[in-house]
DNA sequence: AAGTTATTTGACAACGTTGTCATTCTTCGT
DNA sequence: ACGAAGAATGACAACGTTGTCAAATAACTT
């Protein structure tokens, strides 16, 4: 079953019997095989241990063979999901999974992807916040007819894979339960605005205030931005404050981070005298002291996912319009137990 | 200057009045190519801003233009790092980076390596702690004659480019720091006993205790494991002991972390109480509050270096054997000021 | 059953490089 | 100045696929 000499198409069509053309329209999963061949070609496929020659596909096809996620976002928790994701879809159909980071920052990040998606072509593109929510990026992908997924809760692109989860309600079920615990005085911590994600996370928790027939004046805002640093300050606004709190919501693990570390040194106790729930179910959320209490998205399920479909459309060629949400779940540890 | 059209090999050829082998032969470095003409050649082939084609030279060569990096130290800053410095060299020379884990836990690491060597072929290899430390994996890759870096304080291998910075002196270097600090009694958290850096940086530890006419029994040893988790114990081992440790010297910045974060939790003040310094100079180090002090070595440069080597050494063929130590330095943060 | 159309198959020429080997220049020793 | 050895160059056939288009076969129509 796994030979080590290199097999070509031309082993494989003789041993079945059939041209090599065949051979290559089975592997390229085109139609116009009678299913009867197709099995006989895989069986004795596998049964050599055939692995095609990628080199040779490109260089014929014309096609790369190449997904590339562009992020800004370096999380390297939250890249490593999506790249073990995309890699496992990836392998299963010979594509290559690659990563990019676009610096929106970076006046220039729009020639940089014009420059690298001129120079490396690429099959399919996979976008994650905050560059799912660039239309200028979008724009240049669809202008080039490259099959793209967004990995986002943003406005649902036509043309595109939207695969997401209900940030909203995620935000939501957060806050309840931090009502659920007991606490009545919740301060939520925002991320970056140009994230949608951390306005839905938001809505979401307001809606749960509402819900419970809390006053919004009880509840504290904070703004952020995603970083350790917005966390500790985001702390010493909640200590100046005379409102109480008790609960706080960062609208990520980094931040939550940056108010336990920063709760710590001002001597407050933690999850004792104040209760701290993230979001992302990072690696240094489960690693911190207490460990924290996150919400976890399937990131690397959506990643495979959103890599599958692609790969679909490549070879189909049948864009097929589609949103998939993706559930979520709360991982509960000490920092609010 | 960067044409949009896919010139060929031939387009080149024909406007520098060459064959399209002389043409081939500047780009991949061969001799026996006249300078005059070569210059001629990279001169058109910049003009009209060729680049070559990477699956047509796969395909004729055999070669697959891919150097990968085996790890198996999750840790990220490092690998991106690492990844970067590849990158760059890389890139340059038309090659591709790749990264993959190799579990050494696993049992069946080798037979993995073994997969990954028979299906993907690579035309380099890099290695970093603790894989650079594994017999059995140099082993394979020499016997396949695939060129491999070294990025390791440990056995220099012959046949192989070593690269590496002096783990012992960087010891001693953070040691010697403390006690400038006026720190007396020190106290030294271990890495893993299977990486030989940690023992080296605890040598240079034991060396400036004794350059500096101290106690070794006035100091600490605590055995760490690398994690978070161990520096949170460390602590615990720190704060039971009579021995009125001041300075604590992680061997590496997330057993530092976790010292700072457990003594927050105890009430006791870094820096005003207990200085702590940590090594790798990662970005947590950086965004902790107070941010440590630790000592970064030049980790893209020393994969950057490596790569290119690699890529020189595939180029001439002529593996000129050699070691390349690289420099280091102290970050001054707050954690020991 | 013959004519028509749709489906399935295969022969052969790309794709853009590098390897091989023969050929043409240089250079150097005598 | 001549021959020999070495360096530089080029012609042409790989490399292992896919695209194109024509041929063969199957599936309908009437």
């Amino acid at each position: 079953m796994a030979q080590d000499k290199n097999l070509t198409i031309q082993d494989i069509a003789q041993k079945a019997g059939v041209s090599i053309k065949t051979v290559s329209r089975v592997f390229n999963n085109s139609p116009n095989v009678r299913q009867q061949k197709r099995d006989l070609v895989l069986g004795v496929a596998k049964e050599l241990g055939y692995r095609p020659n990628i080199s040779a596909r490109q260089l014929a096809s014309k096609r790369s063979f190449v997904l590339i996620h562009f992020y800004d976002n370096p999380n390297m928790d939250y890249l490593a999901g999506i790249y073990d994701g995309m890699r496992e879809a990836c392998s299963e159909q010979g594509y290559y999974a690659v990563a990019e980071r676009l610096k929106l920052k970076n006046r220039s990040y729009k020639d940089a992807l014009l420059d690298y998606l001129t120079r490396n072509p690429v099959d399919g593109v996979i976008l994650s916040p905050p560059i799912s929510d660039d239309k200028a990026v979008i724009r240049e992908i669809e202008k080039r007819d490259i099959p793209c997924a967004l990995i986002s809760p943003g406005v649902k692109k036509r043309n595109c894979i939207n695969v997401f989860i209900d940030e909203k309600m995620a935000g939501q079920k957060m806050a309840e339960f931090l009502f659920d615990r007991g606490h009545t005085k919740l301060a939520f911590i925002s991320g970056l605005d140009s994230h949608s994600a951390s306005a839905q996370r938001e809505a979401g928790f307001w809606a749960a205030v509402e819900a419970h027939g809390l006053k919004r004046k009880d509840m504290m805002r904070i703004g952020g931005d995603f970083s350790m640093q917005s966390g500790f300050t985001a702390f010493n606004a909640l200590a100046k404050s005379k409102k109480n709190i008790t609960g706080v919501f960062a609208a990520n693990d980094e931040m939550a981070i940056g108010t336990i570390i920063a709760a710590l040194r001002a001597g407050k106790k933690v999850p004792e005298e104040m209760s701290v729930v993230g979001f992302d179910d990072s690696a240094f959320a489960r690693a911190m002291w207490p460990p924290i209490t996150s919400l976890a998205q399937p990131i690397e399920d959506m990643a495979k996912f959103s890599a599958q479909k692609i790969i679909d459309w490549i070879d189909t060629k049948d864009r097929e319009q589609s949103h998939y949400e993706f559930a979520t779940e709360i991982m509960v540890r000490d920092s609010c137990p």
